[in-house]
DNA sequence: TTAGGGTTAG
């Protein structure tokens, strides 16, 4: 009765007393085996059941014991005792029965033993539809989707009626591979079927839309999910497991203020570390990155300690606002908790966003060292470091990384060559990318997909050579993707081609008329080459479509926290003398040969940023402000959200020669450092 | 006895 209603203390009592009055029997020991796994003390459990075993007390275990215990050894993946018990199982032919079987097949999965999981399963000689669903679960958690597959089109054949779980295990399968399209037609299959979906269902079904930002299929199971409320009494945990998914639905789906009324219906005490980590997940990708930061910290000041999921999330964050003062803090928490608090099986994961956030904040040296203290890398490790180094022009260090990695005995894939050839791209290594691309197929057997051919259109665009990258759109075996064709339109922009960018805008036009950046670089290569009636029919084309275009931020991070500017920003309480710094800075600069370049003027499109002068752009704002708030010798760190303007990369480079600082800039596609006059893209900016 | 929510590299 105690072990019944939780209470181990009490039941372990009695069954001390009765012990040594000698009469417990195989009952008293399954009870508290049984309440030990109930309450989650799976090691206490399986030594109760191995004391059970000794022989010392002249008892078997029985179908119940067997039934208690296997689960406890799947949850642990204790894989030799479940071995043991399995064998027991066989000896004592209790695996006949349907429960036990089941247990076994069970077991197996969950300590990732697939092929016992299946020969358990086909030796079975009455299976139930539990038996089937053991099964179909185990194929959709190890992502065997072909497999999952043809044991349920085989459990149509023999007539046996999948029901809530095998469904439901069938979409979850489905959603956490990504393949969001087929879990909705799953999910349609269901509802023509006798099961009605329940809970769980839903939430898988709310994870696959969040993969798919499916918003309008999510908003559907919303509804379900409502009147599932109304019409079940539901328990707590499920509610704010539903809760939870529809956070991570909503903000997946970019409706972030619908997670945030969601999130914010909970009360503190309701919520759990999941629904916060979706909420800064949430934020750090579909949101505003500070919004992430800001729960971040809040949660550290509550009850609810953050894990390693989160801490991915809240280093997410960091990597987008380029904020390497918290990331640095995180990674300390992280030092100071990584020891039996869960973050051991995870560590790896926090470890590569480790990478990403310190090469993403300007530190790509920290990454490496990061990398070096990791003993398991994986294959995200080594591509993050490549990236990393990939991002800041340090293209011969990228392909030492990628050197290594085939060394360690891993095997690039189509990523890998992915970053290689961005590496060589964003370091003006122009041969050895054009080598890579020839050779990935031929000696690797990796087939070039839209995306390199963009990656290849991009170095050669930016090296100027426009007519290879004629030739190679025009030989692609694919479709060209609307970023092969901003790509050229970008190099387009660089080397003052109009016929060709137009021709580039065009096709992009067609795939995708909504993109700002499109008519921002057609109308760049207009005001350049002078066309001014062109420009005007670009800006009223724009304003025909509905389309703004977004506007140009930067932000240093300083002593008292982040400074943000937009262009011609004057919101800044210490304003006045950032514009006083600037116009300073200017002045001394021209004096050494800067020539302002009038053509980035006419850079916006936009009515309100038309105003702004050349040396009201936001990144040179920000870099006023650092100057003026930071220490002599420190370096100063800027992030933009869109391009470099070309006018301030140069006026960047002759400001570096005048002030005692580094200056390290990131845009929304890679890094520049400036030291002394000099800049690490070396022109291909 | 079977099923459910959150994380990394382009």
């Amino acid at each position: 009765m105690y072990a019944r209603c939780g209470k181990v203390e009490d039941a372990l009592k009695v069954f001390d007393e009765s012990s040594q009055r000698g009469v417990n029997d195989v009952v008293s020991w399954n009870s508290i085996v049984g309440a030990y796994v109930q309450s989650g003390e799976v090691n206490r459990a399986l030594k109760m059941f191995g004391r059970m075993n000794s022989g010392g007390f002249g008892l078997q275990a029985d179908v119940v014991s067997l039934v208690n215990i296997l689960p406890a050894c799947g949850s642990i993946k204790a894989a030799m005792l479940g071995k043991q018990v399995h064998c027991y199982a066989f000896r004592s032919c209790l695996f006949e029965d349907v429960f036990v079987g089941n247990a076994i097949v069970d077991m197996y999965a969950k300590c990732g033993m697939m092929r016992e999981a299946k020969k358990a399963f086909d030796i079975m000689d009455d299976k139930d539809v539990v038996s089937w669903n053991a099964m179909v679960t185990a194929y959709s958690q190890s992502g065997s989707f072909d497999d999952m597959m043809h044991l349920f089109e085989e459990m149509k054949e023999k007539k046996i009626e999948s029901n809530v779980v095998t469904w439901s295990a069938v979409i979850a399968g489905y959603a956490q591979r990504g393949l969001g399209v087929e879990a909705l037609d799953v999910f349609r299959r269901m509802q023509l079927s006798r099961a009605a979906p329940n809970m769980i269902t839903l939430v898988s079904l709310l994870s696959a839309c969040a993969t798919l930002g499916a918003l309008l299929v999510g908003k559907e199971t919303h509804a379900h999910a409502i009147r599932c409320l109304m019409n079940n009494r539901n328990d707590r945990g499920e509610d704010l497991t539903l809760n939870n998914a529809l956070i991570d639905m909503y903000a997946k789906c970019g409706n972030v203020s619908d997670a945030r009324i969601i999130f914010q219906s909970l009360s503190l005490k309701e919520m759990n570390v999941v629904s916060w980590t979706v909420m800064i997940g949430g934020c750090a990708q579909f949101g505003d990155a500070n919004e992430a930061m800001g729960l971040f910290s809040q949660m550290l000041h509550g009850t609810t300690r953050p894990n390693a999921y989160t801490i991915s999330c809240a280093l997410m964050a960091c990597s987008r606002l380029g904020a390497l003062r918290s990331g640095k803090e995180i990674h300390a928490y992280v030092m100071r908790n990584c020891n039996g608090n869960g973050f051991e099986s995870v560590m790896l994961y926090v470890a590569n966003c480790l990478i990403d956030m310190y090469s993403k904040c300007g530190n790509v040296d920290a990454a490496q060292i990061v990398f070096d203290n990791i003993l398991n890398k994986n294959d995200v490790s080594w591509t993050a470091l490549m990236t990393g180094y990939g991002m800041h022009g340090r293209g011969e260090e990228a392909l030492q990384v990628f050197d290594g990695m085939q060394k360690a005995g891993l095997v690039p894939d189509e990523i890998t060559f992915l970053v290689v050839l961005y590496a060589c791209s964003h370091s003006g290594m122009v041969e050895r990318g054009i080598k890579y691309f020839n050779t990935m197929q031929r000696d690797y057997g990796v087939a070039p997909m839209s995306k390199h051919y963009a990656c290849m259109v991009d170095l050669l665009g930016r090296a100027g050579r426009l007519d290879e990258v004629v030739e190679l759109i025009k030989g692609m075996p694919m479709k060209a993707s609307p970023i092969v064709w901003v790509s050229l339109l970008s190099a387009c922009r660089i080397y003052a081609n109009v016929e060709l960018g137009e021709y580039a805008a065009e096709r992009l036009l067609e795939l995708d008329s909504k993109y700002d950046g499109t008519y921002t670089l057609l109308s760049n290569i207009y005001a350049n080459a002078g066309r001014w009636k062109d420009v005007s029919r670009i800006r009223l084309l724009m304003r025909k479509m509905g389309i703004k275009k977004r506007p140009g931020c930067s932000w240093v991070q300083g002593e008292k926290g982040t400074a943000s500017f937009f262009v011609g920003d004057r919101s800044h309480p210490q304003s006045e003398q950032i514009y006083e710094l600037l116009a300073d800075l200017i002045q001394r600069i021209t004096i050494i040969g800067y020539v302002p370049e009038t053509s980035f003027s006419l850079h916006d499109v936009d009515e309100e940023e038309k105003k702004g002068l050349l040396y009201e752009h936001s990144e040179k704002l920000a870099l006023a402000y650092a100057i003026l708030t930071s220490t002599p010798g420190a370096p100063i760190r800027i992030t933009k959200n869109l391009r470099f303007c070309g006018d301030c990369h140069n006026a960047f480079i002759f400001i570096s020669m005048i002030v005692d600082h580094e200056i390290i800039v990131r845009d929304s596609s890679r890094f520049h450092h400036f030291r002394k006059g000099t800049c690490s893209c070396r022109g291909y900016w």
